[in-house]
DNA sequence: AGGCGCTTGTGAAGAGGTGCACAAATCGCG
DNA sequence: CGCGATTTGTGCACCTCTTCACAAGCGCCT
C-alpha cells in the first residue's frame, strides 16, 4: 500500500525516541490513522504483532523496508536542473531515506558541468550511459512541461521503469512502466478550494455569490490529513 | 474534487493551444482520467456543456477558477528557508497559477536578511504581522520535522486555516483547519516499492526471497497515474 | 496454575468511488 | 422541417476501501 512509507517513517521516529515496541494505536496515531486499518496493513505482509503487547519496532522497520525494496540504496537520476531540480539535487531528505541521487541531467548545454552538492551536470545525451553506469532504477523529471514527455520516453527507452514526474502534465508511458505525478500547484489549489469553500459558509450567504455556498455537500477532498485533534 | 485542478491545468493547455471547445473525452485524455467520471464531476457542479458539441473552454475555465476560489489571487507565507524551501521560494509554477509568495520566513536568524527572488526573508516572529499585512490565506511549511509542529500552531495561532506541510511528519491541528502534505521521499518509496516488486516478478521465483514474490495480491498502489497507453 | 487486562487479527457492515451503458439533447445538413 | 451523428448527463451495478466490533491470543500478577 502507499501508506507503508508514512508508517516507516513513523516507526524511525519511535525507534529514534527509544521504544522498542508500539502498540497498533500508537503507531496509527504517529501515523495519522485509524489503527483498525494500520493493523489491517500490517497483516497483509504476514503478522509480526504479539498480541497483548504490540509491535516490534525494529522489526515491523525491516520488515517494511523489506517489502518496499529499500534494503538497498536505489540510485536515481534527476533530468532538469531549472529551479526545482536544484532544489531537489540538494534536498538531503532522500539520502537519509535510502536513495541517492546518482546522476544530474539537464538539456541546457549552458548548465552542462555545473557542480551541485558534489555532483556535476551531464547532458541529457549521456542519459543512455548514465543510466547503466550508476544502475539508475528511479527517474526524476524536473523539467519544463513541455520537455516533460520527451524525457519520459528516453528514460523509458534505456529501460527505467519507475518516473516521478514533477512537470505539471500528464505522461503517456508503456505498460509495466509506473509515473507518479506531484504538482506543487495543484497542492495549492486543492487547499485554496477548501479555504473558499470555508469563506462561504461564514459568509451570509445571500452575499457569498450565486450557487457557490450551494455546492452539493460531496465535494470533499479525500486524502487530505484533516483535525487531527490534539 | 481533488481533480477539479487538474482538470483546470488540462483547460490551460487546450486554450493556449487554440481550442474553444473540448469533448469530455478529449479533456479527460488531457487530464489523465476516464471520460465518465470527468463528466461525472463536471456535473456535480452545474452543468456547463452542451450535448452535441462539449464543453466550451473559457466557461469551463471560469467556472472551476471559480469554485476553486482562484478568482483572486491569494497570498501564501512560506516558513523555512533552507534547501526546499529556497527551491519553492523560486519556483514560479505558483505565481502562474494564482499565488503569490507574499512572505519567507525563517527561525534562523542567520537567514533574516537574505533576498530571494525579490522578497527578504523576515524573523518568524513577525508572523503575525505579516500574515496581517499581506492578507495571508495559506501557510506553507519547508522547516525540518521537528520544527512543523511549532510552526503550525503558530500559523493557526495568528488565524491561518491553510496548511501546506513538505515536513515529513504528522501535524496535530484543530478542527476547521486544513493540512495536506507533500513528502518527496515517500513518493520515491513508493516507486520503489513498485520497482521491487516488478523485480521480484521476473525473477525467478525461488530465488527471489522467501515469500516475498507471495504477497498478497492486493497490493496496488491507488493513486498512481499509471500505464497510459500511448 | 489460573485469571485478568491488554492488544492483535479479522469478519461483516457501511460508505464511497468507478465505469458501463443508455436515454436525452443539440447541431448540421439535406 | 426532419433525420442522423455526436456528445452530455446519469441510473445502476460493481468493487475497493474504511470502520466497527469482537473473538482469539499473549503476558503479567497473584
Amino acid at each position: 500500500m502507499s501508506r507503508l512509507p508514512e508508517y516507516l517513517r513513523a516507526l524511525h521516529a519511535l525507534a529514534d525516541a527509544g521504544h522498542e515496541t508500539v502498540s497498533s494505536e500508537g503507531l496509527a496515531n504517529a501515523a495519522g490513522v485509524n489503527s483498525a486499518k494500520l493493523r489491517k496493513d500490517l497483516s497483509h505482509l504476514g503478522s509480526y504483532g504479539t498480541r497483548g503487547v504490540g509491535y516490534d519496532v525494529a522489526l515491523l522497520i525491516d520488515q517494511i523496508e523489506s517489502v518496499l525494496g529499500l534494503t538497498q540504496c536505489r540510485a536515481v537520476a534527476l533530468v532538469g536542473v531549472g529551479n526545482l531540480g536544484h532544489a531537489l539535487a540538494g534536498y538531503d531528505g532522500f539520502a537519509s531515506r535510502g536513495f541517492r541521487i546518482a546522476a544530474l541531467l539537464d538539456a541546457d548545454r549552458s548548465r552542462v558541468g555545473e557542480q551541485i552538492n558534489g555532483l556535476v551536470v551531464r547532458h541529457v545525451d549521456e542519459l543512455s550511459r548514465v543510466v547503466a553506469e550508476e544502475s539508475i532504477s528511479i527517474g526524476v523529471i524536473a523539467t519544463p512541461a513541455p520537455a516533460a514527455q520527451a524525457v519520459a520516453d528516453e528514460l523509458v527507452a534505456v529501460g527505467v521503469t519507475s518516473i516521478l514526474n514533477f512537470a505539471p502534465c500528464v505522461l503517456s508511458v508503456p505498460d509495466g512502466v509506473d509515473v507518479r505525478k506531484v504538482d506543487l500547484a495543484i497542492e495549492l489549489q486543492i487547499l485554496s478550494f477548501h479555504e473558499h469553500r470555508k469563506a462561504s459558509l461564514t459568509a451570509l450567504p445571500a452575499t457569498g455569490g450565486p450557487g457557490l455556498a450551494a455546492l452539493p455537500g460531496g465535494l470533499a477532498a479525500t486524502d487530505t490529513q484533516e483535525a487531527i485533534g490534539t
